[in-house]
DNA sequence: GCTAATATGTGCGCTATGTAACATAGCAGC
DNA sequence: GCTGCTATGTTACATAGCGCACATATTAGC
């Protein structure tokens, strides 16, 4: 079992900001405008990008790092409200006006990312110029992906939920393997442990993944896709009319 | 039972453009300039304002009047995702840059609005004016909406819920009585309609509500806040944060 | 007032998941 | 190689909500 991922092209991955679709998408202009402002920053697991009510002092933009936007109630139940990687930015609060959220973002599966001080972000987006609709459409999309993990939470089983989530995961990563635990995601997915181990056993026997003390390694994606609910393919496709790639990944 | 609302008070609501609270908060400068625009419109039970992936031709101020997001699914089953009424406005994918969006917009509770060509609220949007702060911090309040129904969704009971979305309702109303069968509210809740009954009987038997053949009086508001979860209280406080009161009511 | 439509009430079996308590296995460090 | 930690596996039981079938009650229309 190979565990170590490509480093070199790991490497790759993190050191061009433009590794992150919405840096990419940013037209001359705009980048140039912020290609001295980025500051390149390691994303560790479990590392908390933002707290429920905190101001915040910069936006992120993953280029190889997984974050979740989840919100943990008062009895410490926690549930993943959506998920940014390389294709969007954490911290969308801070140009909407608000400043801050009730929710918290947390590194789900490490990697590096870039971020920009919060007022820089604020005069690109007072511009009104084509980052304000950049921003605008991500943001759209990422209200899909909101919206469908509450049908989802609502109606899907939990295999189809965690299809759905590997598959969200897989999307978001060059590798086929997530380092992560079941504790993990089961808090990811506001479930108990024992049925993420359970819906996890299910698939490993069906030769989906195969896994083992916090490495799942995905054999058959298009498996994954058949076995999970209509939710996944609603959110890509969203992303995918609302952020067209402009490079070639 | 008087059933029939006072009828002189309601028009009043309706009348008024004003009575919807973006609107009322707009500026002078830009009230002026959307006043000969905006079109009053009837807003009755079960009609549509959007279905998924139709581009919108209006955005949708309810006075009186409420409206559900939801989204339905491929087996038909189906959840609502937010709630809007005269604090909000219908149809924000418009200026998002998407168009549409994958779920569809219902008149939940029958009433008055105003709506406004799409063109209009694009121009008015690319102004980067204050119009555009104001709908923005909208956005992240009914953001915290969805995100706060998808956790309410996977961790809290029917009972639970049933308060909330009672006083989310109650909310977007003059009156204390809600005009709605159980069956709708199931399809609401994306729950089975037997679910709300027994839930719907528990409540009367605690001398919260009365209802009857799809008349819900409250007569005791300060129980549901009891008996809800914190989603209630959470998505309320950032709807106040977000969106102060400009005009007394 | 009768009839039909609509709204609500009830019971029963089923399943997915929650709660709890505990067993094993792989790995890390000494 | 032992120790202990962390991750995963297993089992027994409780329960909320679903699906279904059907009973009852209230209102509307004629």
């Amino acid at each position: 079992m190979q565990r170590t991922p490509p480093l070199g092209s790991e490497l790759a991955t993190s050191i061009d900001p433009r590794n992150n679709e919405l840096l990419a998408a940013l037209p001359e202009t705009e980048w140039h405008r912020w290609q001295q402002q980025l500051e390149p920053v390691a994303m560790p697991l479990g590392q908390v990008l933002y707290e429920p009510g905190a101001a915040l002092s910069h936006v992120y933009f993953p280029t190889s790092a997984i974050v979740s936007l989840l919100y943990v109630m008062e009895n410490g139940a926690s549930a993943e409200i959506a998920v940014v990687g390389n294709e969007g930015i954490v911290g969308i609060s801070l140009f909407m006006g608000g400043e801050s959220t009730p929710g918290r973002a947390v590194v789900q599966s490490a990697g590096q990312g870039f971020r920009l001080r919060a007022q820089v972000v604020k005069d690109e987006f007072n511009r009104a110029g084509a980052v304000l609709h950049l921003l605008l459409r991500y943001i759209q999309a990422l209200i899909t992906q909101m919206a469908q993990t509450a049908v989802c939470n609502r109606h899907h089983t939990l295999d189809q939920q965690l299809c759905r989530w590997l598959l969200l995961s897989l999307d978001r990563l060059q590798s086929d393997e997530l380092l992560m635990t079941q504790e993990l995601i089961a808090n990811m997915l506001g479930v108990r442990r024992e049925g993420v181990t359970e819906a996890a056993a299910r698939l490993q026997q069906g030769g989906l993944i195969r896994y083992s003390r916090g490495h799942i390694r995905v054999l058959d994606r298009a498996g994954l896709e058949k076995r999970t609910c209509e939710c996944y393919a609603v959110v890509k496709k969203e992303y995918d009319r609302l952020l067209p790639r402009t490079t070639a990944v």
